[in-house]
DNA sequence: TTGCTCCTCACGTCACGTGAGGTGGC
DNA sequence: TTGCTCCTCACGTCACGTGAGGTGGC
């Protein structure tokens, strides 16, 4: 006969765990010795090891009470769930491997793989990583807040980027964010960032809703914190734009 | 600008696990706006996904919170070693997905290997299913109790099985659980016993501790639960034997 | 006497889940 | 007005862990 330490520690179980069985009721309470102390037979270290191989599974308490007093039909099926349940969550873990790694870096952990990609041909036409990541916060609330679009939108965006006018607005946009805003130049760039979406509109047909420029108005309404958030000579370019596109 | 409802489906997260995240000072307090909503930007998504990403590897929310403001080496360092928990850990549950499928048959989840090789012995030299199972019982609790010893003590029974008088006795002991504990036959099966013990320990120079047959003092001690647990000839058996044993 | 194992409460832990009761914009 | 999302407490959950205070045999 066994105590209950022994019983614990040829399982591989803590006292604790046992006694807890016990309230439960996974498990039978023994007979007690002279002392008080719980006696148990083989029969107990059969029934434990089921209980605490179950739970290990992650089988919840409540389910190893059912499985125990089940029918071998029931058990033997129940026990290909749980192996089931196992591989999924396997398969999980090596998701998550995957996830860590990539979180040393990378934007793949916060988009879509289309908006990533779009923000690699960024990259690839020499936009600044500082314009970069300006981009990829845009992305990251765009992607939020239309789940079922963003990766269409940057699609259509990462086929503009085989125009050589769009890289070249795109790169100036790029070297505008330290200008003086009353710099000249921010003038003819917003008139070439017009002249551009009137082309693309009638080029393709679509209306002249300036959805091909960074400054497109959605992307500026969804990045815009507090005001001051975007560099002086950004909110003068984003004003002019806007002038210009009204007065059609 | 985003809710915290949409944040928190973004990154596949729930809501209260956002705000459980603000409360233990993860993911620090965005800005409300004129209703007391939370607003959040995209730098608020990064900080969620690095969070949640790390808390479904399964790194303690402390932990979590240290990681958050590592250097870029101890956060490289840290990610190898939860790489390597989620390594052990499906390890773990491979090991798992094999210990549920023994448990819809077999011994070998309640035994040392080498006693359940012991075991599939009795069974091939014809012990009945009724007999492997009392010795089944009496080894888990041998085993339990001296776990050192188990697997040794096992093969050197194993090897005894190679002995043809060892095996007549342990079949003839088998059948006799069922006989009328006043049959004479129990008389000449416990002077057999003693018999080939005196002899086993005059080849091996070992003293007559009787440790050679399922009679040893050892496990009869060790099964013997409530008196009347062991058939009416098992238990005239042992008394028998004993006598014989005592009388040198 | 000391050390070890056992006993029974009963509160603590961890990462949220789940109402309870209320507000604010469509 | 109804429905939805948001807000803040605050108790509940799950499987034990961890003392607190005490007993019994070597």
């Amino acid at each position: 006969m066994l105590t209950i330490g022994r019983l614990a520690a040829y399982v591989g179980a803590t006292v604790r765990a046992v006694r807890h069985y016990h309230q439960r009721g996974l498990l039978a309470e023994p007979e007690r010795d002279s002392s008080g102390y719980r006696t148990y037979d083989a029969q107990a270290v059969v029934d434990l090891i089921r209980i605490k191989t179950l739970a290990d599974a992650g089988v919840p308490l409540a389910r190893v009470g059912e499985l125990l007093t089940a029918s071998p039909e029931r058990f033997v099926e129940a026990i290909a769930e749980i192996d089931e349940a196992l591989r999924a969550r396997i398969r999980e873990l090596e998701e998550q491997r995957h996830r860590i790694a990539e979180l040393a870096a990378g934007d793949r952990l916060f988009l879509p793989d289309d908006v990533a990609a779009f923000l690699d041909g960024l990259r690839a036409i020499g936009v600044s990583e500082r314009g970069v990541q300006v981009e990829r916060d845009t992305w990251i609330l765009v992607a939020a807040r239309y789940p079922e679009q963003a990766a269409a939108w940057a699609r259509d965006k990462a086929a503009l980027l085989g125009h050589p006018e769009f890289r070249r607005l795109y790169r100036a946009f790029d070297e505008a964010y330290d200008w003086d805003p009353a710099d000249p130049r921010l003038e003819r760039l917003a008139d070439d960032v017009i002249a551009f979406d009137r082309r693309m509109a009638r080029e393709t047909g679509e209306p002249d809703e300036a959805a091909w420029t960074v400054d497109d108005p959605l992307t500026r309404a969804l990045a815009s914190g507090p005001p001051g958030s975007l560099s002086p000579a950004w909110e003068r370019l984003t004003v002019l734009t806007q002038e210009r596109a009204a007065r059609g």
